[in-house]
DNA sequence: CATTTCACCTGGTGGC
DNA sequence: TGCCACCAGGTGAAAT
């Protein structure tokens, strides 16, 4: 599923390859899920104007649009949301169209941006910003926050520590695999309530955090079950998780099982003797 | 308000 | 081989 260093990937992905070119034509699927702002409206802004920036913020892929090519007051921004399985492709436009494609935005040098999504959790929506403020994201930037601010998050929060690191409107671009991982090597259970922990574990959690999430930047993402980059390359950080998926197999610090629970209705895995 | 639970989806898996 | 029940999980709405 794509989390925090899967947007990342895909958004630097489509900057460097989608970046200045032209929408001429746009078309969506007729599936109604996939759209917070009604297809017909999202392709008429869309049409004509040229791809400034693409970045991510939390988990979201935000792609500044305007009139002019150069990254300069957009006129609108384009949201895209992942869900379990999106997909955000740059491929020739003439490359088959797979199923589940919900979105084609066809560009001036003859490529496509494709949204495909088979199990349509993903979201598509769109910001006009001549009426609306610039895409913020619904909470913090892991990467960037400092210790005073990163325990303040959590600060009197009796939720399992697993349940707050998912919570979007704490820190944004968490998920599953990584609040797992992070865990793990701040040495900490995630079924611990969030105001139990000290500022020294708290610190040992915000820096396990940003370590992990680099890396698996650094490595193109985790595929784990159907993740591919932009130009549809997988990751390779699933080869580093420690915990994540590994249920039963030996921990990778001490070798006991690593053991899988359920936390807030998600798979969550730890190792027993390494995590307290 | 904080927190928990559940519905939304479909491909993949495992049992028979 | 085929059929089918079941599960995964990000998010937001509903329930507690």
């Amino acid at each position: 599923m794509p989390e925090l260093p899967e947007v990342e990937t895909i958004a630097n992905g489509v900057h460097a390859r989608a970046r200045g070119q032209q929408v001429l034509s746009v078309w969506f699927s007729r599936y109604p899920q996939p759209f917070l702002t009604r297809p017909a409206r999202m392709a008429r802004a869309l049409t004509g104007l040229s791809i400034q920036q693409v970045r991510r913020i939390g988990k979201h892929i935000v792609v500044d649009l305007g009139a002019g090519k150069n990254p300069s007051s957009p006129s609108i921004q384009w949201i895209v949301h992942l869900g379990m399985t999106g997909r955000l492709l740059y491929c020739e436009a003439t490359a088959p169209v797979a199923t589940h494609t919900h979105a084609r935005l066809e560009l001036d040098s003859g490529h496509e941006l494709r949204f495909v999504d088979a199990r349509r959790f993903g979201r598509l929506d769109l910001i006009d910003l001549s009426c609306e403020p610039s895409f913020s994201g619904p909470g913090t930037e892991p990467l960037t926050i400092d210790s005073v601010a990163f325990a303040a998050l959590f600060h009197g929060r009796r939720t399992p520590i697993k349940s707050a690191l998912l919570n979007q409107s704490l820190l944004h671009g968490v998920g599953n695999i990584y609040a797992d991982e992070s865990l793990f090597h701040a040495g900490i259970r995630p079924l611990r309530h969030a105001s139990s922990l000290t500022r020294a574990e708290l610190e040992r959690l915000r820096l396990s955090l940003q370590k992990v999430l680099r890396a698996a930047i650094a490595l193109g993402g985790s595929s784990v079950s159907d993740y591919v980059d932009a130009n549809g390359i997988r990751g390779f950080f699933q080869l580093e998780h420690c915990v994540y998926l590994r249920t039963g197999k030996p921990c990778r610090l001490c070798g006991s099982p690593i053991q899988r629970i359920l936390v807030a209705a998600r798979g969550t895995h730890y190792c027993n003797k390494c995590q307290k």
